[in-house]
RNA sequence: GCGCCUGUAGCUCAGAUGGAUAGAGCUACGGACUUCUAAUCCGUAGGCCGGGGGUUCGAAUCCCUCCAGGCGCGCCA
């Protein structure tokens, strides 16, 4: 997992806050492709690339088990493992065949490689779990793409594609043999003859990836009449219970629990999947299903990439002449997304200059991490740069989390001094100055942009207000008296009034900034 | 070839439904801490909003065109 998948899984996560806020009831589901090459590669490197190597017909894989190494996270082992195995597969032809072997016994759900290769992949998924819940990132359930396959998904969305029409059989051209959805014809581009046709059975009857998201869709709308079987994963950090697709779970009947049936769809995945993703909601507009095609909503974000000084950090070769270097987990470059939290956890207590407790050091990285994958507009390509992303100065989460404290210091100085204010509008004054109007002005906006936010989805407005209004309150303490020569702190005002207004103001902002903080999932600091 | 996206200060980026003198952070330089927290604040410097044309009382924003860059158009996932 690298900081590529960091910045879906904190949009996604924020867009799930905001829309809890506005009183949707929300249902965060995450995907797990554990029937896809990566695990397949992975599962075949553990078996076949070092000794002692798994023998032909044994159950047993506790000596496979045992070449783990326990010195370091379990996914770092797998990232490294699968990198290695692109370059060794070029090597040796025989792991070519190892691997079309392992391929089937996975796809055919036959043990016990197919339970091996489950036991790893859920372990990589509690390892990313782990990852996340540091971001304070939940889950309500976990789809597994085994089980859209075991419970037979795909069939009964085939019927209903056949029967509503919008899927035809190829008996010639390029696609013979397999079934498709009509999406453009045959064109003829710089490198030759292409089908525009979107293919969702290949012509040796195994059902694509977008055969299965369409199936998985119609499920998310409770449209299909299949359904998953269903287990407790476990308590997340958050309190919340995390449920699991298992396909030797209970019907959720049984579990008295409501899963799918949504009236909305928010598709959390990066803009390279745009045209597979028109494919599933053309699809389901094909089907009849109109109103649920107009409700799939494909979120669309840039990825993360390298700046050619990271890369070169990371040990890419292809640094030279290019503005950023995509990451790769074929090449094994990337930033890894636990690597980067541990490097802002540091660099945020170089910059304290007085001991932090870990718990303060662990919200602030998080509310930089958050901050730095979320400020930037869904368009916006990251570029990845070591210097940018470690900032903790200016427009931060650390600067929100800063006029967040102060404004909790100032309310506990208060209180420790025994003032008692209580909000009136006679206490407002006769004239505001230009920070308090500013302050009363920004705070008055933050329902509009939760609404505006709700509605166009773009989480880059929810930082930006955060930082205006964190903005304005350090102004406000700044220079509550803009033009004078003295500025008086709130609890040594000796106007009752004026000091029950200004303190007002700032537990106004502190509510607000609680607010905004906890739906960008950054942590609430008292105190830092 | 077709489609989508991007181009705003030296750097990284904001500018929702068109609106006044285009904003912020970083960087550079100069200032302000025995304080309600200086991870802050103030000041200076820095712009033909990629180029050209159009629509409009008014364009960074809408339309056309050109240039530059990224991505997509797999019987991969």
């Amino acid at each position: 997992m690298h900081i590529g998948h960091l910045r879906n899984s904190v949009l996604g996560d924020t867009v799930a806050r905001v829309f809890k806020w506005l009183g949707y009831s929300t249902e965060v589901c995450n995907y797990i492709d554990d029937t896809g090459v990566q695990v397949v590669d992975v599962v075949t490197a553990l078996l076949y690339l070092d000794p002692p190597f798994f023998k032909e017909g044994a159950s047993d894989f506790k000596s496979i088990w045992e070449k783990i190494p326990k010195d370091q996270p379990f996914d770092y082992f797998c990232w490294d493992l699968y990198a290695r195995f692109q370059g060794e597969v070029e090597k040796d032809p025989s792991l070519k065949e190892r691997r079309e072997e392992i391929l089937h016994q996975i796809e055919g759900e036959q043990p016990p490689v197919a339970i091996f290769a489950k036991d790893l992949a859920t372990r990589i998924v509690q390892s990313h779990l782990e990852t996340v819940a540091q971001l304070s990132i939940f889950y309500d359930l976990l789809n597994w793409e085994s089980d859209i396959i075991h419970q037979g998904f795909w069939g009964a969305t085939f019927e209903i594609l056949k029967e509503r029409g919008g899927l035809r059989f190829e008996t010639e051209g390029p696609n013979k043999g397999c079934w498709v959805v009509p999406f453009g014809g045959i064109v003829e581009t710089s490198d030759g003859v292409k089908s525009l046709d979107k293919i969702l059975v290949r012509s040796n009857g195994s059902v694509t990836y977008t055969g299965k998201d369409i199936a998985y869709q119609l499920w998310k709308f409770g449209l299909l009449k299949k359904d998953f079987l269903y287990q407790t994963w476990g308590k997340q950090a958050n309190g919340e219970e995390l449920w699991t697709t298992d396909k030797d779970g209970q019907p959720r009947d049984r579990l008295l629990k409501q899963f799918g049936n949504a009236d909305r769809v928010i598709n959390v995945i990066d803009v390279r999947q745009s045209y597979p993703q028109e494919v599933v909601s053309e699809c389901l507009r094909q089907m009849g299903f109109e109103k649920e095609a107009e409700r799939s909503i494909h979120l669309a974000y840039e990825v993360v990439n390298l700046s050619p000084q990271a890369a070169h950090v990371l040990g890419s070769e292809e640094t030279e002449e290019k503005r950023s270097v995509a990451m790769s987990g074929r090449s094994g470059t990337g930033v890894k997304a636990k690597d980067f939290i541990e490097m802002v956890k540091k660099k945020v207590v170089e910059k304290a200059g007085h001991p932090l407790e870990e718990s303060v050091s662990n919200a602030l990285a998080s509310a930089a991490i958050r901050y730095y994958l979320l400020k930037f507009t869904l368009e916006s390509q990251i570029v990845f740069d070591f210097d940018e992303a470690l900032k903790t100065t200016g427009d931060t989460g650390v600067y929100l989390e800063y006029a967040h404290a102060r404004a909790c210091s100032i309310l506990r100085k208060a209180e420790e001094r025994k003032i008692i204010f209580h909000w009136g509008k006679e206490a407002v004054p006769a004239q505001l100055t230009e920070t308090e109007r500013d302050l009363m002005e920004v705070l008055s906006r933050f329902n509009s942009v939760v609404v505006r936010t709700g509605k166009n989805l773009r989480m880059s407005q929810l930082t930006e207000y955060a930082f205006n209004l964190a903005t304005s309150f350090t102004n406000f303490y700044e220079h509550p008296d803009p033009g004078s020569d003295v500025q008086t702190p709130f609890i040594h005002l000796q106007d009752e009034n004026l000091r029950t207004f200004r303190l007002s103001l700032v537990r106004a902002f502190q509510i607000v900034m609680g607010n905004m903080l906890r739906l960008m999932g950054m942590p609430t600091l008292e105190r830092i």
